[in-house]
RNA sequence: GCGCCCGUAGCUCAAUUGGAUAGAGCAUCGGCCUUCUAAGCCGAGGGUUGCAGGUUCAAUCCCUGCCGGGUGCGCCA
């Protein structure tokens, strides 16, 4: 609704420079506000406010001549100027009920749009080393990242979903030792426990399996067990094997899937690493020093400069990160967002320095990165920091067998990734409207329930009885419902561009609590077949709407609970 | 010490990118089921938006300085 809205205002504002009341080089940028209070209308705009200096004239003055400067229309039923020169605009029926038949006629499609046109955007997250079980922090990653998919999608974005693993580095090699270790029957109390090794039990497990010479098949790769303990290769592979496994399993439990598994050791083999290398020399941006190789990262905003190449002759980190991300843009992702936990914080200024360093003409913001804070997890009031399984930290696993997919999927996306994360498991497990994931699925449920009682009674709905029968939602708290449907389209195409998906979750907690305390003031299935129809598919609406929102959260929207 | 993130009701969090009287839920207290699912609804109390300045017609939001919490600051990843 709002960009009919800023049509008729941009109209006006053009009548007025054509009369020479408003400067003839003005551009204004015309921003509709949805109000937060009913008594200033449906929707507002702060136009005669901004424009009141370049004008010359006091905002009220200004803001009734652009009123009467507005073209005749039908969506506007009426139109007050307030407070210091606010215009609020009052929505006619015709145009509420408009939107009650584009929801139903859009059914999936409504809401979404066509931000992206088709172009290609590629979405990096969890990355978790293969060294472990995922933890919870993996877990709002997981959450955060697939949401942000989501809504690119269903911005018109052509999505690829990426997990880049280290495959290659000095984690591996300890995680090999450990699991060797442990087939040799030491703990991590002996004497010969590798130093900093990994303690938790699944080591235990995935030792138990290599002896027994087990074949391990992940998403990328199989492998057999030799079954020896002195074959540090072996035991390798077939560590890094088993816990992709594991994660993927993770994963799955999750409803998470990825398009492109990208392993850093291919960097490597297919040379690019020695290839971005040799580009960042060229580009004179490097220095040797010390015995080791630098680039000169402060040309681009750091705050030192890094070393690339160790004095022992190996790479430090970040060059394979700058080698994966300039082949991400050789892919041609026009766009790439990389989520990650805010510890990660620092590679950002390394990874766009040497991009920058490649003279490649990348742009100098690119990627883009989304960082969540940490996740504290609660229960029966005390902080819970052990699992059985990792030993060191909360799996996502226990939380998804503990809390269910759909409740932990919800707490970990309905929070700004950017504040630190509390997750109430006593509140994320409750089955009651204390529990936010239940009472949006409930408004879900009880749609559906109405319909199931009309086919009991007997009766039918169609579409078009619906839509013939809307002018009878006369209620106030109809109208305030369908304001609330028709928000949502500018919910998903804000969270889209800015990353943020907990804002749909927010929406949904809220036309949710509208729909509950509709539901319990009015029946819907009354006598009146034009008013149960009407009122019918204003319900239908609202489910919709649930159902798409639910979707892109990843969160199911069940028929009854 | 430096960089980044955060600070909003007792608790967990919002606030449409600078708009009008800062909103929900939990917890507390009081009401509503012979009526479409009570996994629900209605009502009450609860605030100097960490502090102090600045910019603006307008600041929770932008700028500066403090205070407090988190996290990074390796030739680890």
């Amino acid at each position: 609704m709002k960009p009919q809205i800023a049509e008729l205002l941009s109209a006006a504002v053009a009548s007025l420079k054509a009369q020479g009341t408003l400067p003839a080089d003005l551009e204004p940028r015309i921003q509709i506000d949805n109000t937060r209070d009913k008594a200033h209308g449906d929707l507002a705009t702060n136009l005669a406010m901004m424009l009141a200096k370049p004008a010359g004239k006091n905002p009220r003055e200004l803001a009734q001549l652009l009123v009467d400067a507005l073209p005749a229309n039908t969506l506007v039923e009426k139109v007050e100027i307030a407070g210091p020169g606010f215009i609020n605009f009052y929505l006619s029926d015709a145009s509420t009920a408009s939107l009650v038949k584009a929801v139903l006629e859009q059914k999936e499609a409504y809401g979404r749009n066509n931000d992206g046109a088709g172009r290609k955007v590629q979405v990096e997250f969890v990355s978790a080393n293969p060294t472990g079980p995922l933890h919870i922090g993996h877990g709002r990653g997981a959450a955060v990242g697939d949401c942000i998919c989501r809504l690119l999608e269903a911005s018109g974005w052509d999505v690829t979903r990426e997990f880049y693993y280290n495959d290659a580095g000095a984690q591996i090699n300890n995680l090999a030792l450990s699991v060797q270790a442990r087939c040799k029957g030491l703990t991590p109390d002996d004497a010969g426990w590798p130093e900093d090794g990994y303690r938790g039990d699944y080591i235990v497990d995935l030792a138990n399996s290599y002896m027994n010479g087990d074949t391990v098949e992940s998403a990328d790769q199989s492998f057999t067990g030799a079954k020896d303990a002195d074959d540090l290769e072996s035991i390798r592979h077939f560590a890094v094997a088993y816990l992709r496994r594991e994660q993927d399993l993770d994963l799955k439990a999750f409803a998470v899937d990825f398009d492109v598994y990208f392993l850093e050791s291919s960097l490597y083999s297919e040379g690019k690493v020695e290839a971005v290398v040799k580009t960042l020399i060229d580009n004179g941006y490097t220095y040797e020093d010390g015995g080791a190789l630098w680039l000169r990262t402060t040309d681009f905003g750091d705050d030192k400069d890094r070393v690339m190449r160790k004095k022992d002759g190996g790479y430090t980190y970040f060059v394979p990160d700058v080698a994966y991300h300039f082949d991400k843009w050789q892919r041609g992702f026009e766009r790439v967002v990389n989520e990650q936990g805010a510890d990660h914080h620092s590679t950002i200024t390394r990874v766009r320095a040497g991009l920058q360093a490649l003279n490649a003409s990348i742009p100098q913001g690119w990627p883009d990165y989304v960082l969540h804070q940490m996740v504290t997890v609660m229960r029966g009031g005390e902080e819970v920091k052990i699992s059985k399984r990792a030993g060191s930290y909360v799996t996502l696993r226990d939380l998804i067998d503990e809390v269910g997919r759909d409740a932990t999927r919800y707490f970990l996306a309905a929070r700004k990734a950017d504040s630190q994360l509390t997750f109430d498991i006593d509140l994320a497990r409750s089955q009651s409207s204390d529990n936010p994931v239940y009472y949006i699925q409930y408004a879900h449920a009880r749609v559906c329930s109405i319909f199931r009682k009309l086919a009991e009674a007997g009766q039918s709905w169609t579409l078009a009885e619906g839509l013939a029968a809307l002018p009878k939602l006369e209620l106030e708290s109809e109208k305030d419902l369908i304001v609330k449907l028709g928000r949502f389209p500018e919910i998903v195409k804000v969270a889209a561009n800015n990353h943020e998906p907990h804002s749909v979750a927010n929406y949904l907690r809220d036309l949710a609590g509208d729909f509950h305390t509709y539901y319990n003031s009015e029946k819907t299935l009354v006598d009146d077949a034009d008013v149960r129809n009407a009122r019918l598919a204003l319900a239908e609406a609202v489910r919709q709407v649930i159902s798409n929102g639910l979707g892109l959260l990843g969160v199911s929207a069940p028929q009854e609970m």
